[in-house]
DNA sequence: GTCCGGGATC
DNA sequence: GATCCCGGAC
């Protein structure tokens, strides 16, 4: 299969599975890029579940990015807990009042000037211009790295990774035109409630036929090998992943 | 009780 | 590579 062709049924598949699959979130309901910072910012390292009504409060307490920039920013740590990871509404805070001092208060959306703000990474910014700019940039967390990584490499390739350029060029050229938005939103998806680390759901799954690593199978979801328990292999055993 | 997962910073 | 925090898996 050339690889082209299954870039296309991944894209196609993968937009077919989000349409019937995917999440009902409340950042995917609002085109306030605001917002849609204070989301992205919250879902760093914090699950979804746990954003939910934290974002909700925040939003209600400082409603747009002026309101959040005249805030004391000992308020707005206080508003945030216990979301968790502490310097992360400090940055917030700091995004907010360097965009109206320097941005005339609307969140700039070139990828520099977002990776120039303290608390925008790599991720950030690429979901930034995604989700908030509509622009066809691509996105490279964990969700999306394990899912590429098993998809479109493979467990030999992935081991052989060294950096992440190569996923990160993966993703861009898997975006496709105009659809970035829906693309990177389901790869969230799908890597979050799909591909997932444990126990990914393999035999359902509409990218079997060409996944380089169907059927997957944990290493910890093995039926113990006989070998493992007798009292010879015992002794050789280092934890999980033995090969 | 311990381990795992998870972006950005330094 | 260490650090930050916490929930959930085991």
């Amino acid at each position: 299969m050339r690889a082209g062709s299954v870039r296309r049924r991944f894209q196609q598949r993968l937009l077919t599975w989000y349409r019937r699959h995917g999440r009902d979130l409340p950042w995917r309901k609002t085109r306030d890029a605001y917002s849609i910072l204070v989301s992205e910012i919250m879902l760093q390292q914090t699950q979804v579940e746990r954003v939910i009504p934290k974002y909700r409060e925040f939003l209600k307490r400082y409603p747009t990015l002026e309101a959040l920039a005249r805030a004391p920013v000992k308020e707005v740590r206080r508003t945030w807990y216990p979301l968790g990871y502490n310097i992360r509404p400090v940055h917030l805070h700091g995004i907010a009042r360097e965009t109206v001092a320097r941005y005339n208060g609307r969140l700039p959306s070139d990828e520099k000037a977002l990776r120039s703000f303290k608390g925008i990474g790599p991720y950030t910014a690429g979901a930034l211009l995604s989700f908030a700019f509509k622009k066809d940039a691509p996105i490279l967390d964990t969700n999306v790295r394990r899912v590429l990584g098993r998809v479109f490499l493979g467990p030999r390739r992935m081991k052989a990774l060294r950096g992440q350029k190569a996923l990160w060029d993966l993703s861009a050229a898997l975006v496709p035109p105009g659809k970035a938005y829906d693309f990177n939103q389901a790869l969230m998806d799908f890597g979050a409630t799909w591909c997932t680390p444990r126990q990914p759901r393999c035999l359902p799954c509409p990218m079997k036929a060409f996944c380089q690593s169907y059927p997957l199978t944990l290493p910890n979801s093995d039926v113990p090998s006989p070998l493992l328990l007798s009292p010879a292999g015992r002794g050789r055993v280092r934890g999980r992943g033995q090969r």
